[in-house]
DNA sequence: ATGAAAGCGCTAACAG
DNA sequence: CTGTTAGCGCTTTCAT
């Protein structure tokens, strides 16, 4: 392994001017520096990051902690964020939480907060004052936080307002008994629902319908796992017990695309039978048959904002917790073209 | 920050045997251990990693490497092996190289070499050498690595076998006009395309039509981009200009099913006007309208084998470098049920 | 403009 | 069984 100390007697200079040296300090004369560059592509020298970062606390990594990495829109915010540090020059490190508790407090005990500068992270299962206590004081910028005081920074999908615009859509295109698939009704007596993503979209479903003049029937909030195949399984149920309905709004693409295909397998067909919307905007809605209209999440613009706020926290400022909302759009499909 | 010499005192022995009884060395006095233990447990002690990485050159990091993390196969790839990482009691941390060979080369050398105990890369731009010389001697193991001799542990995908199976299963059917999307054909007028994933898959095709006695024609193979948006657009072309086929095979699930889609488009059915099956078996075959027949690479046996090969390399021998194949099997689906 | 020296927090010989 | 000691490679005062 070839250390500094190998470039800086190389170069003919101490370890510190090379050290300087390669991170270009002013302070040392440009022909000194120019000598050391040289010296360090010749031996093809590269920094230890463990010594720097054990020196400086700095490491240039941030990290990205995820729940799945094997589902749509989970990596589909992983690669935006990830391409989004690389744009600022600093290497983002994915990990999947896999909900579990367990594992998200490893990754912020072991990685978060001795290694990365920063970390943006996906919580499901640890509290805020645990993220405090095991981040060890490391900026963390959080997504999908929804605590009624927010301790950190955080970005949040645009649930209230997607969710009633994708209402909206339905009513416009003519809807008249609309289900929410995904949602759980029962989560309202208790909190209002507003400390989770299933919670809030469900408030903007109820905002709409109440703007609408509609009054909902709790029977319209169907709940399910918010995975492909319960809510296939779902759709399967639903049809067999012969509910009514014209139109489905989606918690999630995912769920979207499952409950297609579950009304799919009982001859039910999308959009003729019945519209659905869903929400995300994974990459997939566009290539399904029907494609899928949706609620798009602007992912460059939910990393933009995530890795802003983190890198503002890392640079200093210790101003209060900031949360700020990703844009959205609506994007009209054959799911709903009727 | 509480440090291990925080720990010591609190547990009043010296920072050594603190060290030794925070990772259970057996020639600690269980009594002392468990005096150590608690006080860290009661400080929040976490070792810090940069510097036992640096002092010992572990830090129990497993570097994953993967060209995209927003399309389904490498993503569900990376999960797999997350968890198998993750299995063994080790830490994997996801980086994407986003298919550029700088991107490639920061990785190797910033993370892998510096901080990880070893990686699995899958590797776009890079040769075996660049790679030998920027992961400084840190265990790597390559994902579909196709160099005539290799220099490292590496796991292939079942291309020719898998490519065969899914040509006989077309021909089982009854298929006699196939294509194969996303096949270079000229490749093969070089070097037999042996060192590609798309050759190998090729060269599969071409040995499955051997055996079954059918010559192949040059316009059976056609070109194009291994991504949903061009599959789509070349089956529109390919429809236009009155191509006849009863069957494709897609070199990949995710060609596979913008194909599917650009047929539908151009009002062709699948199955019924022309069978199609992909490559991977990535999770959207199954719900995808028609479900998407396929060789579904067995992604756990592909973790499995990698983990284990860079474990093996990790702890030791420099046994000469092994190349695994992942098992498969194919899953028949809608898309082929005629 | 450059160098000497002091550690960052930890581990691993080696003594005792 | 436990403690002493010497660094891992780097950054950063502080001198010069």
């Amino acid at each position: 392994m070839v250390t500094m100390s190998d470039v800086a007697k190389a170069a003919g200079v101490s370890r510190a001017t090379a050290s300087y040296a390669l991170r270009g300090d002013p302070r040392i004369a440009p022909a000194t520096t120019d000598r050391v560059l040289q010296a360090a592509r010749a031996l093809q020298y590269t920094t230890n990051l463990s010594a720097r970062s054990l020196r400086s606390g700095r490491s240039g990594l941030i990290g990205v902690a995820i729940f799945e990495l094997d589902f749509p829109y989970p990596s589909e915010m992983s690669a935006a964020i990830s391409r989004e540090v690389a744009r600022h020059g600093l290497e983002a490190i994915v990990q999947e939480t896999s909900n579990s508790k367990e594992s998200e407090i490893a990754i912020l005990q072991k990685v978060t907060s001795q290694l990365c500068d920063g970390t943006i992270f996906s919580p499901g299962n640890v509290s805020d004052e645990e993220i405090r206590a095991l981040s060890g004081g490391k900026p963390v910028v959080l997504l999908d936080d929804l605590s009624p005081d927010p301790v950190f920074d955080s970005v949040a999908t645009p649930c209230e307002a997607g969710t009633e615009t994708a209402i909206r859509h339905l009513v416009d295109i003519g809807c008249r008994r609309i289900l929410v698939i995904g949602a759980n009704y029962d989560m309202l007596a208790e909190d209002r629902g507003a400390t989770s993503v299933s919670g809030r979209r469900l408030i903007g479903c109820l905002n709409a319908f109440e703007v609408l003049g509609i009054t909902p029937d709790p029977s319209q909030f169907v709940s399910t796992e918010w995975r492909t195949a319960n809510a296939r399984a779902m759709a399967h149920t639903l049809v067999d017990s012969g509910v009514e309905f014209d139109g489905a709004f989606c918690m999630t693409d995912s769920i979207a695309l499952g409950f297609i295909r579950g009304l799919a397998d009982r001859g039910v067909n999308v959009p003729q039978d019945a519209a659905v919307i869903g929400f995300d905007g994974i990459n997939e809605c566009d290539y399904y048959i029907p494609s899928l209209s949706t609620i798009a999440t602007d992912m460059e613009d939910l990393a933009r904002k995530a890795v802003g706020l983190l890198l503002d926290r890392i640079d200093g400022g210790g101003v209060p917790a900031r949360t700020l909302t990703a844009d959205y759009r609506l994007v009209a499909r054959e799911s709903t073209r009727r």
